[in-house]
DNA sequence: TAGAAACCTGACGTTGACGTCAGAGGTAGC
DNA sequence: GCTACCTCTGACGTCAACGTCAGGTTTCTA
């Protein structure tokens, strides 16, 4: 299939298929005029490619990970890196669990000041 | 202090604090030659700063909230920012859940792979 | 055999919070 | 008063994953 095609298939713009292969992360046939073509195959690998861009995984990391695809095989590195990056996100969500209680004591105390009657000065 | 003094006492870069003057959120006395000069209070403004935008909260509506938040005083508006904020953290904290279930889908195809043999899953 | 639709390669735009560099002046220890 | 470091103001650079435009070629359809 061409890129139109592939890029309706996976729900993916033409132009982040393009990106991708830029990034070393798809790649494709070209015919006599350049224009690229794709395997079934690919599907499953751009839908693969979006998993992990949802995951939170960059580019770089992806690529990292792809020979796991490639070859059929997840080295032990590659699980090491899925592992550190699970962590990164345990570690964002406490993160933002402490601003939530941050932002709660703030509204907490406004809502006191404002019950009070204590305006707020102009920004 | 001088600015250098304030940026290693809050581990926030000189750049940073000359941003964050910029864009209206911290102030600093000036002498003769023009160099700032901040009060002890001044590393507990940044810290706050620098939680707010952990919390994803843009310098234009920090700009517009922290003068309720340092005082603990907030006007109707305020206070509606503040919870359309911390809706946005809830949202926030959601979105990395799921990014969490996608890792370890990935991470458990991984492992089964590896423990197989096996080629990794399609998707 | 048109003409529309899809495709190609650059290459600049987007967004925010800074990084980094240049050139010049200020400050402090000895 | 020398020297090393600190600070100043611009102003351009960076990063990520594309969006979007320009100008030209290829493919499909009537």
């Amino acid at each position: 299939m061409r890129i139109g095609e592939l890029a309706e298939r996976t729900g993916v713009s033409v132009r982040a298929l393009r990106y991708y292969e830029e990034q070393g992360l798809l790649t494709s046939e070209r015919s006599e005029s350049g224009q690229r073509h794709y395997s079934d195959k690919a599907v499953d690998r751009v839908r693969l490619i979006q998993q992990l861009y949802a995951a939170g995984i960059s580019s770089a990391s992806i690529l990292e990970m792809l020979p796991c695809v490639v070859t059929g095989e997840a080295s032990p590195h590659v699980l090491t890196k899925l592992h550190e990056h699970r962590s990164s996100v345990v570690r964002q969500i406490e993160d933002l669990r402490g601003t939530l209680q941050q932002l709660d004591s703030v509204i907490a105390g406004a809502v006191k000041a404002h019950e009070s009657g204590v305006p707020c000065p102009p920004a």
